[in-house]
DNA sequence: CCTATAAGTCAATATGGTTGACCCTGATTC
DNA sequence: GAATCAGGGTCAACCATATTGACTTATAGG
């Protein structure tokens, strides 16, 4: 069992990287598909729902699109009165982006299906080892930081 | 430090699982970008890689996409002699697809600075928490069995 | 010989992204 | 107060990648 890390073992863990990332995100794949949405939806909604009062200008930074590609899910997304758009009282220019209600709960679910994912496998293998993978995880990520919050908001 | 699961601690959960995988692919992805290839000639790599022999209908199952779609990845990589095609001896209307001495290369390149990554974080953590590791990413992936090699070369 | 099958190809279409140019509106500055 | 700048929205042309459908070619096999 502990044998080093030959390139079966190695190989195996790539396919479960691959896997379980593709497990994580199905399901939320489908949710947004029943409502004719997609990942760039999911990506707005996610990044409005972490920074309210976000502009547009920010969005398009962070999502690295360009505007025009920006436009036409937000849009959508205004439309279906999942996101809301004030103007700045300060620069009536910018618009400040946060959720509704509606759209909190959409975000909520859609999170709601890898919540309960990753609970169900903490539960499985106890707190002691869950703290391991958060370890490990954080070496393979790059930044072997602890689990500090991220950047500001930057997934999925 | 063995806190129940928090929903902040979910959250970064989620970040880390979408971060890890972004920091696992990225590489290779800019590996293939410098050669003009992209992920669909990685899939046909990889899967030619884990299952030699393999004939372009069952390539075209295995990946989900149309034959159309594959045909111009799939000559590219014949052109650039990283993938042979033979056909089978015993029916000459099939091909047999297997990688060159080049494509072994090349696929092996990809994979290695992902496993590259793995080992410096297994080596990082200590082997037993490696273990951990595993059992739990194979919790997550939801067959909750061991580190099975899966079903036949799926990845990446 | 005739038919079914593996593979390759052409064409039309959809999606989702890009860049460039331009407009509108509200700040800012002289 | 007029000129200019910045945030945002929109139109158009274009490109990449995928799809489906119809067809061809070559081979297998009753």
């Amino acid at each position: 069992m502990v044998d080093p890390d030959s390139d079966d073992r190695l190989l195996g863990a790539i396919e479960l990287m691959y896997f379980t990332y593709r497990a994580f995100t199905s399901h939320a794949d489908k949710i947004l598909e029943k409502r004719g949405l997609n990942r760039v939806h999911h990506r707005v909604l996610y990044f409005i729902g972490r920074n309210p009062e976000l502009t547009v200008g920010e969005l398009v930074e962070t999502l690295a699109i360009s505007k025009q590609a920006l436009n036409a899910p937000l849009r959508q997304l205004t439309e279906m009165n999942l996101v809301c758009a004030a103007a700045d009282p300060a620069d009536r220019r910018v618009k400040r982006l946060s959720l509704t209600k509606k759209g909190k709960g959409l975000e909520a679910e859609l999170t709601a299906s890898q919540m309960k994912r990753l609970t169900a496998a903490f539960d499985a293998v106890g707190a002691d080892d869950a703290d391991i993978w958060f370890r490990v995880m954080a070496e393979l990520c790059g930044r072997s930081g602890g689990t500090g919050p991220a950047p500001k908001g930057s997934a999925p």
